[in-house]
DNA sequence: GCGACTCAAAGGTGTCACCTTTCTTGCTGT
DNA sequence: ACAGCAAGAAAGGTGACACCTTTGAGTCGC
């Protein structure tokens, strides 16, 4: 599992797991929306104390998966209203059933962001990141020529590559965004869908958003991302 | 304010009083990334017991903005660590000296999702949706023709316009940041920056999506959606 | 005088017992 | 039937406490 490339290393407290167990029963189904528990139930199904278990669900309160009510209990709330694009939601959404689902989705997030993303890059990166980029792009030929391309290095320049790129678009909510790419990508290489041999068409396109931003040509930066996201947006199934 | 036009309507429970003011405070700056405080000093600041600051500790920490460390307080966290798409952390951010610089951050995601949810529209909405949104776009028009343009119906339709677009893309995830649509809209209202008589592209041009998302023309589509939000854009003093 | 070790205090983590507040439910009296 | 009221359930909130980790000051040895 890629788990360890997200760098999401909450401190062992206690609470933690529970959260995390509670998350992913909630996003698998197990208590489906509508479905009530009490505190009190909680409390000894978990083997914790009060405390433990009000933060958590606290915490799902704020994340828009529970609502808590007086004399009710703790309701799950439909998948409408849960920030979905909380990290934490994101993972556990990529677990079990719903995995493939959301690599869809998250794949579509990319389509929007990445295009996007070149473009104000292209407007306001510096020479220096405009440089990484393009070494990263170099890097990742060299290792595509080679037939590295399902290998773990790849994967890393891949990753770092489309990091640098979201950052450098200057706007930190896009920047925060770099989560989702990560998940797509390393999904990609977990399900076996990275080729030894990437086409050579995505060596190009990676380069050439490296240019057009050191170019600052908007338009050329915009385009190729998007060229880029759509290969990938095709091997998942789509036309 | 605005504040009314998103439904956040949290119980008016003690922790979340506390929450918005330490919150806002971090936000603001009045407590600067890795600045320390401790439980109990948060405890007799707020006038609250313990359980109570555990909580909205747990919340901040979750949303990434504080780290909680044993032995050495409640440290803030540099912004770059911040959900910022959190929606509760979108609202800080639109209040104060950080204003201007949120909504144009919101405005460039708007520039990234919008054409692409327009795309994913055309290519999923039912043709309910569609005639929906063609209804949205002339009544826009009506409301702006008559010199409504900057009055609380125009506002109101044209949040539910583009909602509704966004939720029609078929991703939960492209759906769920209509509230950065909605903070947009209702922003560039609050300041006065919407005419009375909107640029009668505006009109064009919000038809033309729904019209193309009828003809499930996705191109058109997206090209339409981009031209819409590139007005907004380029208002907020972009060339 | 400098480094390594020890140990005590600080402060977050987890547990408990207890009170308050607010809903819900159902009964009662008209 | 229906309005109003009473009872009780469950979350909200408080405060005290034991525990465990971390830090940093002080001590010992070289």
């Amino acid at each position: 599992m890629s788990r360890s490339l997200l760098n999401l290393s909450p401190a062992p407290v206690l609470h933690n797991s529970i959260l995390e167990r509670l998350g992913t029963e909630i996003v698998q189904g197990v208590r489906p929306p509508g479905s009530v528990i009490t505190l009190a139930r909680l409390e000894d199904e978990a083997g914790v104390s009060r405390t433990v278990i009000r933060e958590v669900v606290r915490i799902l309160e704020s994340m828009g998966m529970v609502e808590s009510r007086r004399r009710v209990g703790v309701t799950v709330l439909p998948a409408t209203s849960w920030s979905v694009l909380d990290p934490q939601l994101i993972r556990w959404r990529l677990t079990g059933a719903e995995r493939h689902a959301q690599l869809h989705r998250l794949t579509e997030m990319r389509l929007a962001l990445e295009p996007t993303a070149a473009r104000l890059a292209a407007r306001r990166a510096s020479a220096e990141v405009g440089i990484e980029l393009l070494e990263l792009a170099s890097r990742l030929r060299i290792l595509g020529e080679a037939g590295q391309g399902h290998e773990q290095p790849y994967l890393e320049a891949d990753i770092a590559f489309h990091a640098l790129l979201l950052a450098a678009s200057g706007n930190d909510m896009i920047a925060s965004l770099h989560g989702i790419v990560t998940e797509v990508l390393a999904g990609r290489t977990d399900l076996g869908l990275s080729p030894a041999d990437p086409v050579p068409d995505a060596f190009d396109n990676h380069e050439a958003i490296a240019r057009a931003i050191l170019d600052r040509d908007e338009d050329r930066a915009e385009q190729y991302a998007k060229a880029v996201v759509m290969e990938v947006w095709q091997e998942l199934g789509n036309t």
